[in-house]
DNA sequence: GTCTATATGCCGATAGAC
DNA sequence: GTCTATCGGCATATAGAC
């Protein structure tokens, strides 16, 4: 493995960062100093801060998020095929395995996800616009999805759902994160110890269908 | 009604501003001047920046979480009254009522969960600590009532459970605060689209207590 | 308790030598 | 492509008049 370049280390960095301190919290001047890189580098690389989140962002999501999308197509066609509906385990695991089995080998993927909450947090800010932009395709085909799995729902409840479903997925990668990082693990143990990922899937999983199934 | 004092001018602006943009995102002249008060009046009031965030977050979470003990004990008390373990329903509604019914009649809550969701998201920093340490006790309350009411669960089990349910309610409140902010409804629109809250909370309960019951 | 003025320092961004 | 020096601005915090 050759040496990382310079733009590379600057994504890692600026990945690391953003998660732990968030956007705004974040310099340039943190992020090229743990980069081992000079002052001017980000905005020779990138040309701004934010166009540097563009791509923290997209360099973990867009490929994760052709994964779902090739797994969904996958499983409705499939459906199609078979003459049945798709099933809502279907629906969940091709939006959640592209992402959990990256996170159960990478723990950049983990560190990202913090990215993610914080994201969704910050709806009119830069960034909450950068990843509903990212999104958004993902998001409304998988609403579409599970109104083929759940019939007798109406685009309301189909959307709730749809949300309940990335709740439960968000706060699973949180735990994820909270159980690798010493930090955290000093600060939750009483109430989130060590956490096995392949339990927590498992789990999740059920916990996420039977509600997404319930009534 | 009397106007409201500084103090409580700056705790309101102060709430709605670190909702946006976040704690680093929120400077104090921007709270200050939101609120009327001159540019010294948040070290007078609070002492710092920082003093005034805990205090924006005990000003909204003590009420709750002492409702929700509260809720937790009547049930519980209860149960033992008539020989049987709390139901899983009873105890979801011990956590989810005294924030839910308070953001029915209240934007302010609503715009305050943006501030919980920023907080649980940046773990190590001041805000996620401060944010753990307020909510210690009924964390541990919660789960330790879950284990009563879903016997054969091992404690990591029942750890991961309470925050499945934590991470479909805050789920729940970040799409209530995006039906509200019309700046929100703009983007999301085409996913999340005008949000009954009577909807949102009954199939969130239902969806809750299906996960927490499965298998 | 209010407000102005200001101290002190970090911010993102850029110019220009190498 | 790297790096230094620096610009102009805004940050938090405080001192001190009223």
């Amino acid at each position: 493995m050759g040496k990382k370049s310079t733009k590379d280390a600057l994504l890692d960095s600026a990945e690391k960062l953003f998660a732990k301190e968030g956007f705004h919290g974040t310099s340039v001047r943190a992020i090229t100093s743990e980069a081992g890189a000079h002052l001017a580098s980000i905005n020779y690389h990138f040309g701004s801060k934010e166009a540097l989140l563009k791509e923290v962002l997209e360099r973990r999501l867009l490929p994760i998020n052709k994964d779902r999308l090739e797994m969904l197509e996958a499983a409705l066609s499939q459906a199609v095929q078979e003459g049945r509906p798709p099933s809502v385990m279907e629906i969940v695991r091709a939006f959640a395995d592209p992402l959990f089995t990256r996170a159960r080998t990478s723990e950049s993927i983990i560190t990202f996800s913090n990215i993610v909450q914080i994201s969704l947090t910050q709806h009119d800010s830069t960034v909450g616009a950068l990843f509903l932009g990212i999104m958004r395709p993902v998001i409304i085909a998988f609403i579409k999805a599970l109104g083929l799995a759940l019939p007798g729902h109406d685009k309301e409840q189909l959307q709730l759902k749809f949300h309940f479903m990335v709740g439960s997925m968000l706060h699973g990668m949180r735990m994820l994160s909270m159980a690798r990082n010493p930090a955290h693990k000093k600060l939750h143990s009483e109430f989130a110890g060590n956490i096995d990922s392949e339990i927590l899937m498992d789990l999740m999983y059920r916990y996420i269908v039977a509600g997404l199934e319930a009534e």
